[in-house]
DNA sequence: TCCACTCAGTTTCATAATTAAACTCACTGC
DNA sequence: GCAGTGAGTTTAATTATGAAACTGAGTGGA
């Protein structure tokens, strides 16, 4: 039971890919943010078939992004979490939200506020060392042999 | 020649990912911001068979993040190119690239350097009105009827 | 003891998506 | 003419996905 690969192992884009880019999975990271953490829950919650469940979150426990951990041993059962490594996906999912509020616009959708002010997050990336904010004119990318271009 | 849907409108991820969640589509848009706007120069860039990077580049196009533009009237010959829809998908790109330079990493890896330091890039989400570090911690989600949740 | 129920899957089979390779079509340049 | 280019389609074989039924360890009640 493999899954494909898209194998270009210089672009940090690829290789992400490799862990979430199937069909459920950045679905199913979303959720344990909400606090899904149960085979079934996460079932209802998504209306993924069960098998294809399965072998999702079997790959994001094998990349580690989630972890499974028992809640109770008889019956024994286990719940999934996420680990630091799924929790660092969080910015993710958040420009992925931002991009989908701006330009896949419904009348009702979920918005993300500040928990301080409660107004809507207007999320900007920046360069913790500069604060400039990221965008293709202020980056170069710098490839494995030496160099650099936009 | 239907493309899958995740169908939750309210949810602003499932939207992206609706349009943007196929195999291939990111990295499309990846090669696009890297120049790349011919369906050759996409084909072998990324090894894609013909017939799924037509139909990737259709829905994209449909989607109105690339648009085509005839560069030759004779022969006819047309190039696609990122709209503004399809750069602001940017910071999403560069959120995975960060993810798996840390996540996983490799000895060879395109880095993104800031182009004014040339230093790599140390990307972080803030939110533009209040400065403050978007995270798990800071933000509450807003849902279609009224109140908040994390 | 028997029966119904829960959770976390696995199995089976049908349907849909992806791939590789060959083919098309409108040109150009020799 | 004839080979070559760019941008795709078509076809047939391979994979992935989906729906529904089934499994297995255990609980709780009659």
């Amino acid at each position: 039971m493999q899954h494909r690969s898209f194998a270009d192992a210089r672009c940090p884009i690829a290789r992400s890919l490799d862990v979430v880019g199937e069909w459920w999975s950045i679905l199913i990271l979303r959720d344990a943010f909400r606090g899904v953490r149960r085979f079934d829950d996460f079932q209802e919650s998504l209306g993924i078939a069960r098998n294809m469940l399965s072998r999702r979150l079997k790959r994001l426990v094998d990349a580690g992004l989630l972890e499974t951990r028992p809640y109770s041993a008889r019956p024994p059962r286990h719940e999934y979490r996420l680990t630091d490594k799924g929790r660092d996906f969080y910015p993710v999912l958040m420009t992925l939200m931002d991009w989908g509020n701006r330009w896949a616009r419904r009348r009702h959708s979920a918005v993300p506020l500040s928990r301080l002010t409660r107004e809507p997050l207007d999320p900007v990336l920046i360069d913790r060392a500069t604060g400039q904010p990221i965008t293709p004119a202020t980056v170069v990318m710098r490839y494995p042999g030496s160099g650099a271009a936009s």
